[in-house]
DNA sequence: CCGTTTGGTTCCATTATTTGAAACTTAGTC
DNA sequence: GACTAAGTTTCAAATAATGGAACCAAACGG
């Protein structure tokens, strides 16, 4: 893993070693994160103190111990606000909740890895940070499937390169050509299946959520157990959650224009 | 505004581009930022292609305008959970909320300003993003005070120089002097108070969150209305969110070392 | 239609920043 | 008091950032 092939320029490197701080998940010493980083001593260092300096990790002095800084909390928050589908997708959320009964989950790309931006429970209200902000591997899950199916080829052909293809249960599909057919056949199916393929016991039925042009923002699916339900079972709902992600769409498009200014 | 004095490095002006997206709250055009930004078209127009092509920033192709990228979501996810107190405090909050009947905040600063990293409603469970990430004035809020009253003199001058002193009320502090007697008056009381400074018929009383060796974490109020009650009421519960305070920092101080790897 | 403006992208010689091996400074050990 | 590990600083060479200007494309206006 690392892997991390083209860092251009500064900034890439800047942030990346945000990466790193942030895939430890907890705070780090300077020579932890030297021993996992491939930037010599003295540049790793002064990366890390421009990004304290600009309030993006913290130092604590007590322990010399780097964390990730508030001020990407602050970042979030506007992302969340103003790029994540989750504030015009709530409703949609609910309802679609509300309808099925079962776990929803609103999903977007980012370099090839699947991050939940929200998710209901169908029991209990969401925690959001607890459950949203969360990633997962886009190879062997609905939304992530989903998405990659109307993916550019451009952003197919990025994505498929960062997958791992491990072996999570005996039903992923461990190959880019194994995908790259399931892919099709979810394009002409128009909505994907997670047939335990990430977690044994779990299932689901994802969605594409699509601009008129084609574009994907996200995707959208509702989750279930095979204890409760069946495949077939949760393919009957496809059609409301079509319909919820079309509402989505519009709703996000026409977003867009807050006011001229 | 703006005013970004010392952006050092590439990474400085990046990130200094980022805030700038994200202070918008909508997506926005290359030519909004050109105007609104110190920096040269083909400069600007670099930044703006690293941030992309690193996921902080996202294009939409149909528009041509840039909005902050999903990356900053997974980020601050980690930075919740890692760097913070939300995730450790949130079972003392939930027993503040309870015992108080009252609004409960818990904040951090960041860069001069308070950030809200995690409240309690007394009504109906947290809307995690929709509360917090938000930002607010330290000068004016009784959180802020709580945390400048213990910051270190340097970290004080720092925020004392960020400050706006705008008069949001007729009982706001207006200058950094009526601040610093404020800040000593509260020190030696060991809580501060809001009356009224920030927002009309809003009053608070914040302790600050301090470490053993007296380094301030964050700061914990008890937020009501003149209507509801009174300022001595409120400080009646001082006692208990001191000690709420010190279990926070308690647990947050013993937290550093999860495993020794 | 063609000249013009507006919004966005690319060039490239100059300039400033980043780089990283090595030297140095602290603490901790033994 | 020599030895080590962890963190910090130096400095010439290498590299990346800079930004004025040129360029392209699409919308505009007459």
């Amino acid at each position: 893993m690392g892997a991390e092939g083209h860092a251009d320029g500064t900034v890439g490197k800047a942030l990346d070693v945000l990466d790193m701080v942030a895939r430890q998940g907890r705070p780090v010493r300077f020579s932890d994160l030297l021993t996992h980083s491939e930037y010599p001593k003295a540049t790793l260092y002064r990366l890390l103190q421009t990004l304290t300096h600009q309030g993006m990790l913290v130092l604590d002095p007590d322990q010399g111990t780097y964390a990730l800084g508030v001020r990407l909390v602050r970042l979030a928050h506007a992302a969340w606000a103003q790029s994540s589908l989750a504030p015009i997708a709530r409703p949609y959320l609910d309802e679609l909740a509300a309808k099925t009964g079962e776990t929803i989950h609103l999903a977007q790309m980012d370099l090839g890895q699947v991050l939940y931006v929200d998710k209901r429970n169908a029991a209990r209200p969401v925690e959001m940070f607890a459950q949203a902000g969360k990633v997962g591997p886009a190879y062997c899950t609905g939304v992530g499937k989903a998405m990659l199916a109307w993916a550019t080829p451009e952003a197919l052909e990025q994505a498929l390169a960062r997958q791992s293809f491990h072996r999570h249960t005996d039903q992923t599909l461990e190959t880019p050509e194994k995908l790259r057919a399931e892919l099709k056949a979810i394009r002409a199916r128009g909505h994907a299946f997670d047939r335990e393929e990430h977690e044994r016991g779990i299932i689901c039925c994802a969605v594409p959520i699509l601009t008129r042009s084609g574009r994907v923002l996200g995707a959208l699916s509702v989750t279930s157990t095979t204890a409760r339900t069946t495949l077939a079972a949760l393919e009957g709902q496809a059609g409301l959650t079509k319909d919820i992600a079309a509402r989505i769409a519009a709703e996000a498009e026409s977003w867009r224009f807050p006011e001229p200014s």
